[in-house]
DNA sequence: TTAGATTTGTCAAAAAATGACAAGTCTTAT
DNA sequence: ATAAGACTTGTCATTTTTTGACAAATCTAA
C-alpha cells in the first residue's frame, strides 16, 4: 500500500525507535513542525532528503522518487485530475522535453 | 499537439487578432507580464481563468483541464518523473481520496 | 527612421512556505 | 490521581517565492 510521504517518515521513524523530538533534531528542525509533516500538514522541504536518507542510511535517489511522487500524486489530488486528464498531462510534460532538446541543439 | 498554457493562450489571441496590451487589458495585467506568461517565463494566475473563458468564450471547466494538465505537466517534466514513476503518483493521489473517504465516514 | 508590438531586466509588494515557541492533549508508569 | 514524556495544535515572525509594474531594450513592418 503507497503512503504519503510524511506516513513514511513515521515508519522510518517509528521503526528506528525515534521519538520526534530525536529525529527533529537530527533533521534540525522543530518537533511540533516534524508532526505536522508526519500528519500531512505541512511539506517536508526537500532539501532536507539528503540529510533524512543519511539518517536512515536509504538511497537518496530511490527517497526522491519517493518524494517526487508524493508531491505529485498530492498535486494530482488537489487538482481532482482524472486519469484521462493525467495522460493529457503527461503528453504535455513529453512536449516540454522535445521543447528542452530543440532549445539545446541551437 | 500538446501545447504550454502559454502558448495556447498566445494561439487565442492571435485567432482574435488582440495584441499583447489589448489582452492584458482585458485581464488586469500588464502586456510585460502576459508577454511572459506566453512565453512560459511565468504562470498565469489561476484566479483569472474566470476572466481569460469569459474573454474567449470558453468553458471554463475545459479550460480549468487545459491548465490544471499544464502545471501537472510543467510538475512532471521538471522533476524527471519517468512514465513509471507518474504510475505510483497515481496510486498515491488515489491513496489520498481513501485518507479522504474515511475522514468523511467519521 | 518611426510607430507599434513584444521582450527583458529589475524591484517593490503580495502571497505562500517555513521555523519556532507556547500551550494543549494523550498515554503510560507509578 | 498525577507526573513525565510524547505528540499535537495554534499562532506569529521570518524567509522564500510569486506577482505586478515600470523602464528600457529589441523587433517588425510601413
Amino acid at each position: 500500500m503507497k503512503t504519503t510521504f510524511g506516513e513514511y517518515i513515521r515508519l522510518l521513524r517509528n521503526e528506528n525507535e525515534l521519538t520526534l523530538t530525536q529525529l527533529a533534531a537530527k533533521l534540525n528542525l522543530d518537533s511540533a513542525n516534524l508532526s505536522k509533516i508526519e500528519n500531512g500538514k505541512r511539506d517536508f522541504d526537500e532539501k532536507r532528503l539528503p540529510k533524512l536518507a543519511k539518517i536512515f542510511k536509504l538511497n537518496l535517489t530511490e527517497l526522491r522518487n519517493e518524494y517526487v511522487t508524493d508531491q505529485i500524486g498530492k498535486h494530482i489530488y488537489e487538482t481532482n485530475c482524472t486519469k484521462q486528464l493525467l495522460q493529457v498531462a503527461e503528453e504535455k510534460a513529453e512536449y516540454r522535453r522535445t521543447l528542452n532538446k530543440s532549445l539545446q541543439t541551437q
